[in-house]
DNA sequence: CGGGTGACTAAGCGCTTGCTTAGCATGTTG
DNA sequence: CAACATGCTAAGCAAGCGCTTAGTCACCCG
């Protein structure tokens, strides 16, 4: 039942600290998450898609709102860095962003799953954890701002606005985890090529 | 507590059956469904809202999930109402679809609350609801379809695909919904009108 | 072998949920 | 005036919730 792109995010071969009950609780609580919402999601649903008695969810994670937070930390700071690797390629902006698009909206596609988590589900999040995801989610629209005023000091792109522009490019690829399913006609590669190409041109590159 | 947008959906002077107090229920639905969740909204918030106690919400509505049902298939409804305006608009192609995009935009700030219910609260309707609203979304997608296939049939658009590119084109305007708040910068005319814009290039007219 | 440790479960506590019931005030109708 | 309808409330029910408690079992170290 675990989709790929959430057994990538969190690979079984632990790196770190989490034992492999704890992923197994991870992974369900996606699943969960994503296909009912966090609040119709109980402890019990977890516990018992991960083969456990629900009291055993507060060996691993101290409450619910915890598993929450875990996956959206992690979820955003691989967008991060995503975003961050493009911005910092050694390419022009019109590069750069065309990677960016392409990677941005594929990570979108492929991870729909935990993308309707993270970006759906922000709200449900405990106040600090919250300030956390929002300092991410700001260094990811900022990374996309430079790219675009890099392009336009170049004279490469051509915006009325760069701050609206920036939201259109991160808005595209976020609202992609909202309408993309595994039984979509396009693979996320291509998906991500022909974004790519419609934010060129929204930029007003290769004009 | 009732924006303006919502009570512009639902206008206070009842125009068919419903009485003032199914009103307030439903503009108090509305509010907190759009702001915790429909799965984190209580009756009792619901009704306590509308300064009722809780068993007269169920005088006006059978149950919760008929309130969220009643904003979701109005809500759609004038969406596609206004979809269908703009392609029945006696212009070309491309100036239908500066119509289309920047009421489409403005509508989803403007409306950004019930917006939100709107296209973030869908797996929660029942199962009949769900397909009523799911067809609405349906003739709100093909409408969008349909004018740049004219466009590119006229050699005004240019486009990859013409399915990728609708997609594109509504995912923009209904993830406006998620991120406006009515501490933005721009207006939602401000907005509707720079989309438009991009929108356009994004198509490949103007080129 | 004895004692301790960590992962787990059975049972359930206190609380909140969506919704129901019974009844009350008001206004309308014959 | 009686009879009823309407729109509401006070009280509460059954079910389900997040989370806790107390204890079991397998395993490790001396």
């Amino acid at each position: 039942m675990n989709d790929r792109a959430t057994a990538d995010l969190w690979p079984a071969g632990a790196p770190g600290e989490r034992t492999e009950a704890a992923r197994r609780l991870l992974l369900a609580a996606v699943e969960s998450f994503a296909r009912r919402g966090y609040h119709a999601t109980t402890t019990r649903d977890i516990a018992t898609a991960a083969g456990m008695s629900p009291a055993a969810l507060y060996i691993h994670y101290s409450s619910k709102s915890a598993l929450l937070s875990e996956i959206s930390r992690t979820g955003h700071q691989a967008t991060l860095d995503l975003v961050e690797q493009a911005a910092a390629a050694d390419l022009p902006p019109v590069k750069q962003m065309r990677r960016l698009v392409e990677e941005f909206t594929r990570w979108h596609a492929h991870g729909h799953t935990v993308g309707r988590i993270v970006n759906h589900e922000l709200h449900a999040l405990p106040e600090q954890d919250f300030a956390v995801v929002a300092e991410l989610r700001r260094r990811i629209e900022e990374t996309v701002r430079r790219i675009i005023e890099a392009g336009v000091a170049a004279g490469s792109f051509e915006v009325q606005d760069v701050r609206t522009a920036a939201r259109a490019v991160t808005s595209l690829g976020i609202d992609v985890s909202r309408w993309y399913t595994d039984r979509s006609s396009e693979t996320p590669e291509e998906l991500g090529r022909r974004y790519g190409v419609l934010v060129l041109r929204m930029l007003g590159a290769d004009g």
